[in-house]
DNA sequence: ATCAAACTGTCGCAAATGCAACACTGTGTC
DNA sequence: GACACAGTGTTGCATTTGCGACAGTTTGAT
């Protein structure tokens, strides 16, 4: 996990890209935004945005790969991330941790998956996702009714890449409390659905 | 008239410095921030800090100056600031310059004139403002009924602070086009008020 | 009065950034 | 093809900024 370096003035510069980035790929999209462009808007000079980054794809995955490392430190930070969160149901806080954080980055998961934005990347996006469950296994039954455990996962991923895109249109969005209940729902009744269907489906 | 430094690095830093003291004096009022809170919420050294600045003090005057260069900058640059702005009746394209100014220094204004900011400025406001006046003689009849000048300069100034105060007040603003022609009015009918009064004060 | 803690202001050195110049690539125009 | 033109990467050197350490000052508690 790359760390984001520590020093004041990196977080400025790639903070200044990035917000510059963003507005360029919303007005114009991805492929027609020019490097001179970033850097401009961005106040930065090109010298220094080729000693972060190689392109802008570059720029787009260096992105992407800090905030999953945002989520992964959140998420290794919690006690047990099993524990019930304070509702009164089962709810494991990793849940909420997970639709906070997502709160917490709006403009870049907006970028990713909103209409507008870089919904190419959804794809890369549910990948992740199954890295990460396969990095935090305690999310999913071991095994379920002999269903292969990376059909789970995709199926996991990408019903969560669309609640969290139908999240991110709403204009008075849900907290994140109330997200990671409902979700956590959906998804028990996902694993129980399995459950009954598999027998049949091992015959 | 001090230039802003061209190296964008500067720029930034002064910027950066500025919001966070901003906010700041309007949560605790300028005597209670320090400088340790400036430099910690703008993400700026303390070194750096005392590089451009000598205090919070020299922040704040550093501050108003640049604003006033620029105004004066700005009124420079107009061809004739006597000339129609393009409404029917006469007004001088300067008045509109200035509103326009104010508006896109909002901020800086509202701390330096509202009534949770650092109003005890206001008075160096008028000074600079009856500076500029002296700077730009045409915005006055040299002569009118035998009153001082600078008297003549102090009650503009005042009138100006307490119609921009207003102004910053409303909700809902006029534009800035607006606000110069109401204004425009109103210094009007003051010299023309004193244009009849004066050959009686004179005896 | 004394002491600790927090804040202020300054210093030298290390690291990041800006700048100007350069070669290189594509792209369209004649 | 020849050409101008705009964009891409790279390099050496100047400037700015961050960092850590330091001494002096203020503040507040005992």
């Amino acid at each position: 996990m790359s760390q984001t370096a520590p020093d004041p003035r990196v977080y400025r510069t790639q903070q200044l890209l990035r917000d510059a980035f963003l507005a360029l790929v919303l007005e114009q999209g991805f492929e027609a935004v020019r490097v001179s462009e970033i850097i401009t808007r961005a106040g930065v000079n090109r010298a220094t945005f080729y000693r972060h980054y190689r392109s802008k794809r570059d720029l787009l995955r260096s992105w992407t790969q800090n905030v999953g490392d945002l989520l992964d430190a959140q998420v290794e930070s919690l006690e047990d991330p099993r524990i019930n969160a304070g509702s009164e149901e089962y709810l494991p806080t990793i849940v909420v941790t997970i639709f906070e954080h997502i709160a917490a980055h709006t403009p870049y998961y907006r970028l990713m998956l909103g209409r507008h934005g870089l919904s190419s990347i959804a794809n890369d996006i549910e990948g992740q996702i199954c890295a990460f469950l396969s990095r935090h296994p305690h999310l999913l039954e071991s095994t379920l009714g002999g269903i292969p455990v990376q059909m789970r996962m995709r199926a996991y991923a990408a019903e969560f890449v669309g609640v969290v895109k139908w999240w991110l249109e709403q204009p008075i969005p849900p907290t994140a409390q109330q997200m990671a209940v409902w979700t956590w729902d959906l998804t028990s009744r996902l694993e129980l659905a399995a459950s009954f269907a598999a027998p049949r489906v091992q015959r």
